[in-house]
DNA sequence: AAGTGGTCTAGACCACAAT
DNA sequence: TTGTGGTCTAGACCACTTA
């Protein structure tokens, strides 16, 4: 009578209109996917502000909330824009979200099909170049950790990482003679959050010979510093070999 | 008495507990973000299972759908995963995602300042290449169109661009010698999805000289490809002189 | 069989911004 | 002032999965 948990068949008999719920999906994604359909085929325009929560949820017979929950999807993605008072709009030049999932090293290589490989080149105390520091906002000790990650026994990336050990005091004592720090941080130092920078640059002595490829051949470069609260976990700059590209979905 | 719109009080009322809910953030943020603490102090531990949203409910003194709300947002990023029956985890090793944004190429540019400049360098409408048509699954009529974008009269990106023209037949008459094909598609042919492949790469003789490096430089080179439901609208390689870096949000 | 998250409802109050 | 989305509640049924 009130809905049950899929809530398609009540509706559309409270409704008493149309069957437009008819697919396994829940109602809120089948709301969403319409409308991204009426945008795309130009029902509803571009800068246009579309019809509201409460007029949407009498067309699909169902509750406001299942429509703010598509809504609120679209307004994620940049599709829409929402605004009290003011209804919701189609982005006019809307600025679409990329995404993308950061696997560790062994799993990204391990998914390609071929045998993980791991060595590590150094490990150093010794006090960060100012350009690192300076990242680090004034964080105590620091560590650095080199090694390369192989995928079938050839060179797939340089790991290059700084560590907070005021933060992550464990790390040194960890080695990473056998386990990686991308993956035993994962592990044992949790992050709140970070960022990402991705460049093409030229390979420099240390990443040639690292990755048997010529000095001043392209490189495709990952700089991630990830945070905990608002401190620095640790800074890696990841240098991967001529073919590698990241996906991301739009 | 039931609970208004922010919840705050009544929650901390109703509940009798001590107030956690002293911000002016949702609550369904303060409790993601509590959870998110606990998580990285190790109060919730990699792999264990944390309690129920009726228990968090509880603890919290709100209802289970606040937590739900709380519990969704971090399943999305990553940090938990969730099963029927079998509660919420806390991801051993989380895939997290990062997130950027896809601006038009001459608001990323305007963004540093510099003065945007554009150049349109060719119209085709030659049958596209196998590699090219490959990825169109087989749609009628392609165009092409290549351009520069400057920046302070600098070349910042050459974007080469193959368009379906089954899907969007205005584009042929549309020229592009002011207004970039990025921008025209943004405005006139929304799209569904896509996917975006970014690696580093040799700059080819066409690169070299459009961007004014060697050839070999080192590119940023983007793929993206976008759909209209099942159907490909564009493909673009867009070549970024050196020096360019693309920014992600963990 | 039982307990979890996934979803939905109907109602409510609020903050915000357009009028 | 008014109407919109933002949030919250209390309750419910269901699907899934584990025990």
């Amino acid at each position: 009578m009130t809905g049950g948990a899929t809530g398609r068949p009540t509706m559309a008999e409270a409704a008493g209109r149309r069957l437009i719920f008819e697919s396994d999906a829940p109602a809120w994604r089948t709301i969403r996917d319409e409308a991204r359909r009426r945008i795309a085929a130009g029902d509803w325009r571009r800068g246009a502000t579309i019809p509201t929560e409460a007029a949407l949820a009498r067309e699909f017979g169902c509750s406001r909330g299942t429509v703010a929950r598509a809504m609120r999807d679209l307004a994620d993605a940049g599709l829409v824009e929402r605004r009290k008072r003011g209804g919701t709009r189609v982005s006019d030049a809307p600025v679409r979200q990329a995404r993308g999932a950061i696997p560790l090293i062994r799993e990204e290589i391990a998914a390609t099909g071929a045998a993980y490989g791991y060595a590590r080149l150094l490990t150093q105390h010794l006090p960060a170049p100012d350009a690192v520091a300076a990242r680090f906002r004034g964080a105590g000790r620091l560590m650095r950790v080199a090694a390369v990650h192989f995928a079938a026994e050839r060179p797939f990336v340089l790991e290059d990482r700084w560590i907070n050990l005021t933060l992550v005091p464990a790390a040194a004592r960890a080695g990473f003679k056998e386990e990686s720090a991308n993956e035993w941080l994962v592990r044992r130092a949790p992050f709140t959050h970070g960022e990402q920078w991705m460049s093409a640059e030229r390979a420099d002595v240390v990443e040639a010979r690292s990755l048997g490829i010529r000095e001043g051949a392209p490189v495709f470069v990952v700089e991630r510093t990830t945070f905990a609260a608002e401190e620095v976990v640790t800074v890696a700059r990841l240098s991967y070999a001529a073919g590698y590209r990241a996906r991301l979905e739009i």
